[in-house]
DNA sequence: TCGGTATTTCTATAAATACTGAAATTAATT
DNA sequence: AATTAATTTCAGTATTTATAGAAATACCGA
């Protein structure tokens, strides 16, 4: 276990916008920034992509662009490793 | 599964000191303030003071009082049920 | 009660993180 | 090339969290 990895990944999920975005993925295989907007009730805009970026730099997320599009999609061993229950 | 406690407990393993009093609880039934500084190599006792309050208020730490001495110890089911690759 | 030890609270400062409007980027469409 | 749409980056402010010295508190033994 790597701790600096841990410390990654516990701080990304210890607030409460990026756990919801966490839990939403964990039900659906991937969503577009603009469909996560509209299900979390945040303003589609510059907040979602700050929240991203540690749940995106510890691995707990993974990134597929299509055309304009970004699709989000959960790393599901990643979570299983460190926080199954969120699964 | 409660949100605002899970919140709280990966807020708590999110920061390096905080996760090493966890993984060194792990290891032992319960530590001093004194005992964990020492292992620790935390200078001011007032930041080990202040890195405990978190992890006891998301119930990832209980303590006892016995003189001048707390000692604390891990909710080690609370940490399997957040965290179990702590354990 | 006095002195010593363990720990916490107070206080201040520094550093990190969160939020958001506006501008910039990227790609599809016409 | 111009238009439109999705998303990110920039820039500034606000809020939270971390650190640590000093003072305060709690307890024990003499």
């Amino acid at each position: 276990m790597n701790d600096d990895i841990a410390v990654k990944v516990y701080k990304a999920l210890g607030e409460s916008t990026r756990l919801q975005i966490v839990k939403l993925l964990a039900g659906q295989s991937e969503l577009a920034c603009s469909e996560m907007a509209n299900q979390l009730k945040v303003p589609a805009n510059s907040t979602l992509t700050h929240h991203l970026k540690p749940l995106l730099d510890c691995g707990l997320l993974a990134v597929r662009r299509e055309g304009t599009f970004r699709y989000y999609s959960l790393q599901r061993e990643v979570l299983a490793q460190y926080a199954p229950a969120l699964l």
